[in-house]
DNA sequence: GTAGGGTTAG
């Protein structure tokens, strides 16, 4: 009776009752009355419960340890789940299987009470295995960035013959989704085809994320259409018997309410974030009208997705757009605007949004604040970001973690305070990281400043021996001071030690089709146009004042020379095929997988009036909205 | 009566 009004529909106060009026308890009922409160997030009251039933004399076994501590790693109370830990040990809990599982799976979740590392000694210490540990450590692995390690982990539970489920498939091929060897989650997808998996929603959607990222958004597009047809069966028989007949001890838990109507919220944020990272502005607003279609117009996390969809692809009235048409918002969705505003290029408007949040009592996280720090330092609002830099911790108590006062010192040094830059690097509480370093490398870069610059590059390698982006980086502020013996030096120590950079190119959608270039790209059906336009532009611009800056040209030639190599960068072949093969008022949007170079940012805005275009640029840092002749980052970047 | 996954924020 008791677990009856537990379970149905939830109502924890009708059991709550039946609990208080029983007059015999045994540890049964203790313990379904605290899974059950820790099920439904009410964590402090499932505590409450978990001392009463201590000050009643009864021992706690692992049902009830496993409850509660599932609980704290789902509330993300770790600090907590560490107490129920040394309750464990204490208790002589630790050899529990479910118990080990869950601890696993706590520390694996949790990077703030440790690492992985934590959780792969509890791993370790455990006597047997099951799919559970070894699942829980694998994703532990994929969620710190360790792929490579997760794969291995992988491979070992495969030798020690524990069969895979839907939900290792879902985290291993997530890692997959990063490597560089794509064969590898080609194989795994026959796999989960095989196993009858492939269809099951957290499999599915793990394959169109690993296919969309990587820019397959036909394989994406089919395990897509497989999950939908699969689903609109709604339970059918065979999914559930292949699932079973995997491993007998699962049942797999469809949402039910989704699985009616077509695939999950889930599987369309997977799409989305898909055609965000390709910046295919033309499939997403096809994801756009599936979405609404299928009755998920109002879902939040589909909301979300859109508004940083449209914000990546360019497109920032759509994204404020949607943001503006919500009912309901939450701190991602505040975060996302304020950062897809900032990466436009309207640090005010994004720092208004960011004091309204705080008015209507929305709370900020820590990803907000590398927003509002981030839209500081693309516009160089200097005391604004130190007074959002003081207050997040004296006003909402978080503390600045590493990403933090990297933004910090990237906003110093872009604005060229170098100086200041290298001693709050000295001032931080903590020793700083490569991405800390990277960053200030960065600005030295840009303010041509090779002694910092060199210093900076010594710390990442000591940090990160292996960073090509650092010798990349520096050789580039060799190059731009004409120091091309030492330009030589480091292109051949990267040879020796076979570190491959990582190759710029743009790409660009035309008619729902993707076109990419690479530098001095002949590849294109079109090129000779391309190429023909490209002469054209250079004669029209040059006559509007503008000037080559050859110091981008990373190679030791002849000027004259250095001008026809700056007319072969990928993003002014893709502009250029733009302008011969689109209509005039429409917007060019061109996406870069590296930073755009400085003289093609020059070279733009010009472009931008002779064509009468409006140019968008996407690179990695941000967005460029070039239009008569200006850009709306104001040339500072 | 217990456990694991997929998405959205830098």
């Amino acid at each position: 009776m008791l677990d009856m009004f537990a379970k149905g529909g939830g109502d924890i106060h009708s059991a709550r009752m039946v609990f208080d009026k029983m007059r015999d308890r045994n540890l049964v009922t203790w313990t379904l009355m605290i899974t059950r409160f820790a099920q439904l997030g009410l964590l402090s009251d499932a505590v409450d419960l978990f001392c009463s039933m201590l000050l009643c004399g009864h021992t706690p076994d692992g049902f009830t340890l496993t409850s509660l501590l599932s609980g704290s790693v789902d509330m993300g109370w770790f600090s907590l789940g560490k107490q129920f830990h040394s309750w464990v040990i204490r208790s002589g809990l630790a050899s529990d299987v479910c118990v080990g599982c869950t601890l696993v799976d706590l520390y694996a979740k949790c990077a703030a009470v440790g690492s992985v590392e934590n959780s792969r000694k509890v791993f370790d210490s455990m006597p047997l295995h099951n799919v559970m540990s070894w699942t829980a450590l694998i994703s532990g692995y994929v969620q710190g960035r360790k792929e490579q390690e997760a794969m291995k982990l992988f491979c070992n539970m495969l030798h020690g013959r524990v069969a895979p489920n839907c939900f290792t498939f879902s985290s291993v091929l997530k890692a997959c989704a990063t490597l560089p060897d794509f064969s590898f989650g080609k194989e795994l997808h026959g796999q989960t085809i095989k196993l009858g998996l492939s269809a099951i929603n957290c499999v599915g959607n793990s394959l169109i994320n690993m296919y969309a990222r990587s820019g397959r958004t036909d394989c994406a597009r089919k395990a897509f259409d497989i999950l939908f047809e699969k689903n609109l069966i709604s339970h059918s028989t065979d999914i559930d018997a292949n699932a079973k007949e995997l491993d007998s001890e699962e049942s797999f838990n469809h949402d039910t309410e989704h699985t009616a109507i077509g695939a999950s919220s889930f599987t369309y944020a997977c799409l989305l974030s898909g055609a965000a990272c390709l910046g295919t502005i033309g499939k997403g607003e096809q994801i756009h009208a599936l979405v609404v279609k299928s009755g998920f117009g109002t879902d939040l996390c589909i909301n979300n997705a859109l508004i940083s969809m449209y914000s990546k692809c360019g497109n920032k009235e759509a994204a404020l757009q949607v943001f503006n048409d919500m009912g309901h918002r939450n701190v991602i969705t505040w975060t996302s605007i304020i950062s897809a505003l900032a990466k436009h290029g309207f640090a005010t408007e994004a720092l208004e949004l960011f004091h309204e949040m705080l008015e209507i009592g929305a709370k900020p996280n820590e990803v907000t604040y590398i927003a509002v720090l981030s839209a500081c330092s693309h516009v160089g609002l200097i005391d604004e970001a130190w007074k959002h830099f003081n207050s997040m911790h004296y006003d909402h108590g978080i503390s600045p973690r590493m990403d933090h006062y990297a933004c910090m010192v990237d906003l110093l040094g872009r604005s060229g305070l170098l100086l200041e830059a290298v001693e709050f690097i000295r001032s931080m509480p903590f020793d700083a990281d490569a991405l800390v370093w990277r960053t200030f490398l960065g600005s030295c870069r840009v303010h041509r400043n090779t002694k910092l610059g060199e210093h900076a590059a010594k710390m990442i390698l000591e940090r990160e021996p292996h960073d090509p982006a650092t010798y990349i980086l520096l050789s580039n502020l060799y190059a731009s001071e004409g120091r091309w013996d030492d330009v030589a030096a480091i292109r051949k120590c990267m040879k020796q030690k076979k570190m491959m950079k990582e190759t710029g190119y743009s790409w660009i959608e035309v008619n729902n089709q993707m076109h990419k270039f690479h530098v001095g790209d002949t590849s294109h059906p079109q090129a000779k146009k391309i190429y023909d336009e490209l002469d054209e532009l250079a004669l029209k611009i040059k006559n509007l004042g503008y000037v080559p800056n050859t110091d981008f040209v990373l190679h030791d030639v002849e000027d004259e020379q250095k001008d026809h190599y700056l007319f072969q960068h990928s993003e002014k072949i893709a502009v250029a095929f733009a302008l011969i093969s689109t209509p005039k008022p429409k917007p060019i949007r061109v996406f870069k997988n590296l930073r755009v170079c400085g003289d093609c940012h020059t070279a733009m805005k010009y472009i931008s009036i002779v064509s009468g275009r409006e140019i968008v640029v996407r690179d990695a840092y941000r967005f460029h909205h070039m239009k008569d002749g200006k850009c709306s980052c104001n040339d500072y970047w």
